[in-house]
DNA sequence: TTACTGTATTAAGCAACCTAATACAGTTGA
DNA sequence: TCAACTGTATTAGGTTGCTTAATACAGTAA
């Protein structure tokens, strides 16, 4: 369901919240889905539960889930990406676009390229 | 010549690190121009003159910058961005397109503000 | 020689990350 | 009711990375 790459620099608590909301914005995950409990998942990973008390609260604080004392963690029912989000993620695209126009590449190029990605 | 955002998560010798390497491949500093040194660096952006020292010994092993004791750092003749870069840079690409078809992006869409982008 | 350059080293403070060990409260099902 | 699960909160300690600080040394140039 989740996995941690050790070679990964970014945080633990991190690539669980980013595992997660993938899986939730891919729609691989339902709405009112439950997530694995914390204890669960920590030993899964084998890592600390605390460690995915703190992914838990950043999905909840993110609006990707809800959690319920003694029932455990669901898919939350709006978690569409919110317009924040999505102009992170096109300042992010620009931001590439940028780097690899300076690294010289044309835009024709990047277009070609988003072309071939079609096909998957 | 270069700045520093204290809002920027990053560490700031990577801040210094990034500005001079945007600047070196935009063309903005020519080969063998010489860099500020890294006392009058560190005075000039308020900050410790190990951090300048840091980042310049990290441009220098990336190629980007030669250093002569006594004399200063220059920019690198061959500072072309080297292929494992690009590659980076793609997969950064990529990645950024992924997300954003994820959010609901048409990759026709993203291909319009590639576009775009052109016309700057 | 003096004043600049890069370079190296050691120590310290600080924040972030992570683990560990608990404790408490709500829910569920036998 | 009770046992076993859930989320949540707290405190402590260890490790690592970032940054500053204070030096020291060596090469270069006017």
């Amino acid at each position: 369901m989740i996995s941690i790459d050790s070679r990964d620099p970014r945080p633990l608590y991190e690539q669980v919240v980013e595992g997660f909301r993938r899986l939730i914005v891919a729609g691989a995950l339902e709405p009112d889905e439950k997530l694995p409990s914390v204890r669960s998942l920590a030993t899964q990973l084998a890592i600390n539960p605390n460690t995915i008390q703190r992914a838990y609260r950043e999905l909840e604080a993110a609006g990707y889930v809800y959690s319920l004392a003694g029932r455990g963690s669901f898919v939350s029912l709006a978690h569409e990406t919110s317009e924040l989000h999505k102009q992170d993620l096109l300042a992010r695209f620009d931001a590439a676009v940028d780097e690899l126009v300076l690294a010289g590449f044309s835009r024709s190029q990047l277009i070609a390229r988003l072309r071939e990605g079609d096909a998957q």
